[in-house]
DNA sequence: CCTTGATTTGACCAAGCGGTCAAAGCCACG
DNA sequence: CGTGGCTTTGACCGCTTGGTCAAATCAAGG
């Protein structure tokens, strides 16, 4: 399942037949599964369309290119992939607020892996497609609430760090049980469940760097 | 520069010309920049031969084929990556030791970025190509050192925890920095050195972590 | 200088790629 | 029931790809 299909933000989803609905939503579906599992240039229109149940021209109806189905899906994500983030209240109890943005963010990664594959293969290639977006919508949210933590460290209530590197020691933590599962599971070997595990180290983890001195 | 032309590991290098020696690094050293990059079905044999100042089908006559110059960087690449992980000695003292570990890993990521790409690239698509490393070579390290660690935490010297979630928290915490640079420049804005700012922060995080309570 | 083997290359190929197009099928509505 | 627009498709195209091959070039020893 994607995390969100109602909207693509291609054009206005104005308009909308049922049978439009359903197959952009199997487009989109496929196109995560095979975009995540082999990266952009791995992926080929023939493979989603099989998958999506389509034939290829027909997936070119709906559409117009490749290229579209993959900005399509990574603008989709991005709502849902900072949503955490967003709701981290500044009202709230600070380390509370930082754990609870850990576990929801471990959950996006368990829930949600291909999701976050597609996010990797993008950033790893230098964000072709999200540059904009980098440099923007999310640098003004870190910004933010980079700020909100920093608040909260001058007040003394958790310890004192640089804030953005807090929010990416989240992400990296969080993601890698995603990314590079087929290595933990290898390591790990048999008998784990990984983002059990994860959930309860992570919070220590957090616990320990966010004490105040 | 690779962190090692010497071995390839595809056969033995036995009786190897200076020009073979040259054409081989040259070529190693075009697929490192090409396949870190745009990953192995973005790569192309044309650009690495290219890149490599050769033709086409020289570069043919020195690699079998595409994947064979992707499975010898991976090989090539796979001892100087756990090096530091390796140099993690029992009877050093303890907390020393990991926090040279942490900052021997995160002076890996930064001096050779494309190597890290690489290989966050192939785990990413499942490690095709390493499943029987990550399975074998690397998991008995892993466990050979978290036996190790939880040493340690036996007899107090470092907080109780996961070994192996420790190990893949260091990982996963300095690769962060090589493998998703664009977005981390991009939240940073101008004027940061990530790097040495992740040195300072990365090195706060492992020593309250590691604190025996 | 000539021979022998290592090295290099232009020309080429089959397969797979993203994408087009005209025609066919389908469906709802008058 | 028929008609007009939405949907679907088989056939096709130009291009790029990984890889081959025979011929040319080069380097070194006798």
């Amino acid at each position: 399942m994607s995390v969100d299909q109602t909207q693509d933000g291609q054009r206005p989803a104005a308009g909308r037949t049922r049978i439009q609905e359903r197959n952009r939503a199997a487009i989109l579906e496929a196109g995560l599964a095979v975009f995540s599992e082999t990266g952009f240039s791995g992926a080929t229109l023939d493979r989603i369309a099989r998958e999506a149940r389509l034939s290829k021209p027909n997936l070119l109806y709906y559409f117009p290119s490749k290229e579209a189905v993959h900005t399509a899906l990574l603008e989709n994500l991005l709502d849902a992939w900072l949503a955490p983030l967003r709701a981290l209240d500044p009202a709230g109890e600070p380390q509370q607020e930082v754990l609870a943005y850990v576990r929801r963010k471990l959950e996006l990664a368990r829930d949600y892996p291909r999701e976050s594959r597609l996010f990797a293969n993008e950033v790893l290639r230098g964000a072709p497609h999200l540059s904009g977006v980098l440099g923007g919508e999310l640098a003004a949210l870190v910004e933010e609430k980079a700020a909100v933590l920093e608040g909260w460290m001058e007040q003394g209530r958790i310890a004192r760090m640089p804030a953005k590197h807090l929010v990416f020691s989240i992400w990296a933590l969080t993601q890698h049980y995603a990314d590079f599962e087929t290595q933990v599971r290898a390591v790990l070997g048999e008998g784990h469940d990984p983002f059990a595990e994860a959930g309860e180290f992570l919070d220590t983890l957090f616990r320990r760097l966010l004490v105040a001195p």
